[in-house]
DNA sequence: TCTGGGGTCCTAGGACCC
DNA sequence: TCTGGGGTCCTAGGACCC
C-alpha cells in the first residue's frame, strides 16, 4: 500500500463481444457471445445484452443457447482482439512506462511514473477520464472501465465497482472501508475452493476475514495463500506493478466433441499438438525441456504426465515422441474428452546452437526413444512447414467418405479429426467414428449431389 | 452428451546430494 | 541397526485467472 492513489488497473468492457460490435454494426445493441459454439464450448464473453439473459463467462454454451436462443453465438478472432489489446497497451505505454499487461484486456499502470503534477485525488481522477476517453478513440469506440487506489488490489476491486463504462477512485486511508462490507470473493485468488472452506469457519466478508488469525489462515490454507489473504484483508499490498513478465510454458490442448477411444488416433493427435507447439516454441526463439501431456477421461478427471529432458529442445518430433510415450502408461479405455501437449522449463535459446547439435551429445535425447529410422538419413532438417488445415477440408453436410468397411456422410471436422456417421443395411444413419486428418484410410472422398444432403438431425 | 483454452502459482512427496 | 538435515530437482495434482 502507498501513500498516494498511484496504482491504475484499466479492464475493457465485455471486451471480445465489445470487438465484434464494433466490427459488425449489425450485432450492436444485440446479445453477442463468443466462446466455444460446439456441443462442448463454454462462453468466453457476453455482451452486456447478452447477460441481461443470465449468460456469462465460463457457462455452457449449451446453457446459454438455453437462455438466449436469439443472440449471436461466435467463435472469437483472436487477431483482431490482439490488434486491439495492443493498441491500447501503446496507448497506456505513452502515459507510463511501467504497464503490466493482465491479459488482452486488462492492465496495470504505475502512475508513480508518469508525468503527473501530483497524484492527488483530483488529479488522478481527471488523467483516468482522459485515458478512458483516449481509449475510447484508439479503440473505435470501446469503453473501459477503471480503478485507481494505493494498491493493486484496491485498485482491481475498484475498476468492477461501476462497470461498463465506469472510473473508481479511492482515496488514500479509505481502503478498509471500502473493503469490509465485501464478499470475500471479490479478492483475486479466492475462488470456489476457498469460498467453500471460509464459509464452513464462519467468514463471508472481508470484515469477517480480519477477525481470523494469519497463523489459523495458513493452516486452513496454506504458506503463501494464507499469509497473503490475511494481508489483503487489511488492505495491505506491496507488490508492485512489473512490466513484461517472462513465458513460463507453452501448450495447446482440445476437448473432442465425441470422447476418443481409438489410442491410434490419440497418437496422431498428440503428434499434431506436438507439432503445433514446437512451432510456437521455435516461432518465439524458445525452446524448453519438459515435456507434459495432459488427459482429460470422460469423467473429467485429469491426469498430467511428464518427463523432462536433459537440454531444451524445440524439435516437434522430439516433443512428439515423448508425448506419445507419456500417453502408454495412462488407461485410457473409458473415453478421453481432451487431450493436450505443453512444455515448459523454457530457455531463450536452443542449447545445440551454442554447444553444436544435440546429436553430438549421446546423452540430448537419453530419455526419449532414439530417433526413428525416417528421420536419420535427412541431412537438412525441412523448413517449418504452415500450419495444416485442422479440418483437412472434409466439410461437414457435405462431404461423402467411404473406409474399407462403407461409405458414410461427414459429420463434423476441426481439430484434427473428422467425425463420420457410417450407414448400415438397416438405416443411413448409423454408427460414428473419428479418424485423424490425413488418415490413409479416408482418402477416397467426394461431394454429393444436392437432394443426397443430408437432414439435420 | 453439464463443465474451453491458455496460462500462473503453490504444495507435497520422493530422489539425490553434501 | 536406527533413521539428522538442508537444498535442489522432478513429478503430479489442484486452485485460480481471464
Amino acid at each position: 500500500m502507498r501513500a498516494q492513489a498511484s496504482v491504475l488497473h484499466l479492464d475493457l468492457d465485455a471486451f471480445f463481444a465489445a470487438v465484434e460490435q464494433r466490427d459488425k454494426p449489425s450485432l450492436r445493441g444485440k446479445p453477442v457471445v463468443v466462446g466455444g459454439i460446439g456441443g462442448r464450448g463454454v462462453v468466453s464473453t457476453a455482451s452486456y445484452e447478452a447477460r441481461a439473459y443470465g449468460v456469462r463467462s465460463a457457462m455452457s454454451t449449451r446453457e446459454a443457447r438455453a437462455r438466449c436462443p436469439h443472440a449471436a453465438y461466435l467463435s472469437g478472432r483472436f487477431d483482431a482482439y490482439r490488434a486491439t489489446s495492443a493498441a491500447v497497451l501503446g496507448l497506456l505505454r505513452s502515459c507510463s512506462p511501467l504497464v503490466e499487461p493482465l491479459s488482452l484486456d486488462e492492465a496495470f499502470v504505475d502512475l508513480a511514473q508518469a508525468r503527473l503534477a501530483d497524484l492527488d485525488v483530483a488529479t488522478v481522477t481527471a488523467f483516468a477520464e482522459e485515458l478512458r476517453a483516449s481509449v475510447r478513440e484508439v479503440t473505435g469506440g470501446l469503453t473501459a472501465s477503471v480503478g485507481v487506489a494505493s494498491s493493486k488490489f484496491v485498485a482491481k476491486v475498484a475498476s468492477d465497482l461501476e462497470k461498463p463504462d465506469g472510473l473508481v477512485v479511492v482515496p488514500p486511508g479509505t481502503e478498509q472501508d471500502l473493503l469490509r462490507p465485501m464478499h470475500v470473493s471479490v479478492i483475486p485468488g479466492v475462488g470456489p475452493a476457498t469460498v467453500e472452506r471460509l464459509r464452513r469457519v464462519g467468514v463471508h466478508t472481508i470484515a469477517d476475514l480480519q477477525q481470523i488469525s494469519e497463523d489459523e489462515l495458513v493452516r486452513m490454507l496454506g504458506k503463501a495463500h494464507g499469509h497473503l489473504l490475511h494481508d489483503l484483508a487489511f488492505a495491505r499490498d506491496d507488490r508492485q506493478v512489473e512490466a513484461q513478465r517472462e513465458t513460463k510454458s507453452v501448450s495447446v490442448e482440445g476437448t473432442y466433441e465425441q470422447d476418443l477411444t481409438d489410442r491410434k488416433l490419440m497418437e496422431s493427435l498428440l503428434t499434431r499438438q506436438a507439432a503445433d507447439v514446437a512451432r510456437r516454441l521455435r516461432k518465439n526463439g524458445m525452446s524448453g525441456r519438459t515435456v507434459t501431456i495432459k488427459v482429460r477421461l470422460y469423467d473429467f478427471t485429469t491426469l498430467n504426465r511428464s518427463a523432462t529432458l536433459p537440454s531444451p529442445t524445440d524439435d516437434e518430433a522430439v516433443v512428439a515422441r515423448l508425448a506419445r510415450r507419456l500417453l502408454e502408461d495412462l488407461d485410457t479405455s473409458g473415453g478421453v474428452r481432451l487431450l493436450g501437449v505443453g512444455v515448459s522449463g523454457l530457455a531463450d535459446w536452443v542449447q545445440e546452437e551454442l554447444f553444436g547439435h544435440e546429436d553430438d551429445d549421446p546423452e540430448a535425447d537419453a530419455i526419449a526413444e532414439p530417433p526413428a529410422p525416417d528421420r536419420a538419413g535427412a541431412a537438412v532438417p525441412p523448413p517449418a512447414d504452415p500450419p495444416a488445415d485442422p479440418t483437412g477440408g472434409y466439410r461437414p453436410g457435405m462431404d461423402v467418405v467411404h473406409d474399407e468397411h462403407g461409405r458414410g456422410w461427414v459429420w463434423g471436422s476441426g481439430k484434427g479429426v473428422v467425425t463420420v456417421r457410417f450407414e448400415t443395411a438397416e438405416t443411413p444413419v448409423g454408427p460414428v467414428r473419428s479418424f485423424a486428418v490425413g488418415d490413409p484410410a479416408l482418402t477416397r472422398w467426394q461431394h454429393p449431389p444436392p437432394d443426397e444432403m443430408p437432414t439435420d438431425p
